[in-house]
DNA sequence: CGTTACCTGAAA
DNA sequence: TTTCAGGTAACG
């Protein structure tokens, strides 16, 4: 469930909670085994016990938390994953999968309803991170590279900006709206975008993920941050999950619709279908533009 | 490449 | 009762 700006939050609100504190012990509850991905819950609590967190990074959706010894707890929270920092005494919630106590007796808890959510405990961050795209609120992140991930491909777009090996961080709210944004069709191929859509695309996706960093992430079903309290961006989005309401920018309806598997949202007006260049006479199907340069 | 599985609860 | 869900890996 949370994307770049929910882990984003979650990471600025756990550094000062956590860095310094010493790790006295770390469990995990019955039934919730798989969230370790097959390593023990008693072998990590062994290699945890009397380390203290130092600081906590993100890459895309992943947050590190990092350890005096240079090893480094990882956190994906999925679909509905949150972690909680609780006070010495705080009762216990449900939905709680594991949980690491601190000195002091205050607690982080992991809590994911669906238990998508993983933990891995590894001496440096990649080891436990597939394939990722640049940061896209990096310097790194340029409509170069953007383009880059895109050029040559007939996905469409918002599949495109959904794969994690393209851009890091992006998600199913912050897809549809930077497409809104933009005014690209979700089903444009990504292949096809000319130079001014690449840039107003690249602009677009800064945009609502910077926005949806200062309001504290969207919670629209599960996302909450590390006290519990929901985030605000849900009150901004222009198109996501606003499925049969006005276009905030020309009142047309806004649609649902299926790509890649995933609802997504957008308005057919401000976003339409744009037609491939109209050949009169020939039948064959044209490539949809693009520059077509081999990856 | 698109589709299915992984889980569980809330909403339709 | 059925459908849907801020994600991703494993299918075919």
């Amino acid at each position: 469930m949370p994307e770049l700006p929910e882990v984003e939050t979650v990471r600025r609100q756990l550094e000062p909670l956590i860095a310094g504190r010493q790790v006295l012990g770390f469990g995990v509850m019955p039934g919730a085994e798989r969230l370790m991905r097959g390593r023990s819950a008693p072998e990590v609590d062994a290699q945890l016990n009397g380390r203290t967190f130092t600081s906590v990074t993100r890459r895309g959706k992943y947050l590190g938390l990092n350890l005096d010894n240079g090893q480094v707890v990882v956190v994906h929270l999925r679909m509905t994953g949150s972690l909680r920092f609780r006070a010495s005494g705080h009762e216990e919630e449900a939905f709680t999968r594991a949980a690491f106590d601190l000195d002091g007796g205050d607690q982080l808890r992991f809590v994911d309803v669906r238990k998508f959510g993983t933990i891995d405990l590894v001496e440096r961050m990649e080891e436990a991170l597939p394939e990722l795209g640049p940061e896209p609120l990096s310097d790194e992140f340029t409509v170069d590279a953007l383009w880059h991930a895109l050029r040559g491909r007939q996905i469409a777009i918002k599949a495109a900006l959904l794969d994690q090996a393209n851009i890091a961080g992006i998600g199913n709210i912050y897809a549809d709206e930077a497409l809104f944004l933009s005014r690209l069709n979700p089903e444009a191929p990504a292949g096809s975008l000319r130079p001014a859509e690449r840039r107003e695309l690249h602009a677009a996706i800064r945009r609502v993920l910077e926005d949806g960093v200062a309001h504290g992430g969207a919670s629209f079903r599960d996302y909450t941050d590390v006290d519990g309290a929901e985030g605000e961006q849900q009150y901004f989005v222009r198109v996501f999950r606003r499925t049969d309401e006005p276009c905030d920018d020309c009142d047309a309806t806004i649609r649902r619709i299926v790509v890649g598997g995933r609802a997504t949202h957008f308005c057919p007006k401000c976003q339409p279908v744009r037609h491939r260049n109209r050949q009169v006479k020939s039948t064959r199907p044209r490539r949809a533009g693009g520059t077509l340069k081999p990856r």
